[in-house]
DNA sequence: CGGCTTTGACCAGCGC
DNA sequence: GCGCTGGTCAAAGCCG
């Protein structure tokens, strides 16, 4: 294959990362950039997301698939394939309770000049924390299977103890350190962007824990927003009898979706 | 023919 | 210590 080192050996540095033995040794240490694509359906009804994720500028090369328990979606790991010794990688995921929802989580960084259509990459929206930020209060529960509801309950109890994306349990920690997007879309496939987070070892959950929405006319979207993409029922069969998915019932995504991620919005200041 | 996707297996982190 | 789960590898197949 690449250069990749010997089999697990994840000995592969990353410049200004923490480095891959640390990071991306599983699931903790890793540092990631969590961003949220709504996508487009194209003429068929389908959903772009079917095929390949949305591509930025970068070009990938899909190295592996994984059924996310709790998901009904599963999870794409992709890594960098414009570069050889890059060391970038995403993984693309739907989001169960709105398939129109695209997960992608970046890590690691890119170790190589951008490709063409560089100026497309340029942050085209500035973030900046705010303090005083509105919470959406949760009348807004969106409509839900009423299998769902059983869930519900055990879920918002959880919700009470987790995590922004305490998608296993792992108790990762999330502050509300946004950063640019790493690889900032082509806006001519998908509409939205936009959540961008970074993990951290070992910083408390906060309050601050902030969530960035918002479309492309810079109107920030707030969770009810998000919330009325109605579950696209149709789409959902297609993409489990494409993929031949696993009937399970979420844990993390409803709870994803109704805890932190969509719970808090930012104040966004454009350019 | 080269690059990409698919898919099963393997490994290691993490929680109980 | 064990089982579960996520992340990665690598062979096979597909496609342009």
């Amino acid at each position: 294959m690449d250069n990749s080192p010997s089999p697990k050996s994840d000995s592969v540095n990353i410049s200004g990362e923490i480095p891959e033995t640390q990071a991306s040794k599983k699931r903790k240490l890793a540092q990631k950039t969590v961003v949220a694509v709504k996508i487009e359906e194209n003429e068929n009804g389908k959903q772009k997301s079917e095929g390949p994720p949305p591509s930025d500028c970068w070009s990938w090369r899909k190295y592996g698939q994984k059924p996310i328990k709790g998901s009904p979606y599963p999870r794409g790991y992709y890594r960098c394939s414009t570069s050889k010794g890059c060391s970038a990688k995403k993984q693309v995921e739907r989001c169960r309770t709105d398939a129109s929802l695209l997960i992608i989580t970046y890590t690691s960084t890119h170790n190589h000049p951008g490709p063409k259509d560089q100026k497309q990459e340029e942050p085209k929206i500035q973030i900046t924390q705010e303090n005083n930020l509105t919470v959406p209060e949760k009348e807004d529960q969106q409509e839900e299977d009423p299998k769902e509801e059983e869930e519900e309950e055990e879920e918002k109890e959880k919700e009470q103890q987790s995590l922004f994306f305490d998608e296993d349990g792992a108790n990762e920690k999330i502050t509300s350190n946004f950063h640019y997007c790493q690889s900032p879309f082509n806006s001519s496939d998908h509409q939205d962007i936009i959540i961008n987070i970074k993990h951290e070892e070992d910083i408390p959950f906060t309050e601050h824990l902030e969530n960035v929405l918002f479309d492309e006319k810079e109107n920030p979207l707030c969770y009810p927003h998000l919330m009325t993409f109605s579950t696209q029922k149709s789409e959902e069969n297609d993409f489990y009898d494409e993929l031949g998915e696993l009937p399970i019932s979420s844990s993390f995504t409803s709870s994803f979706m109704r805890s932190n991620f969509f719970e808090d919005r930012i104040l966004i200041q454009l350019p």
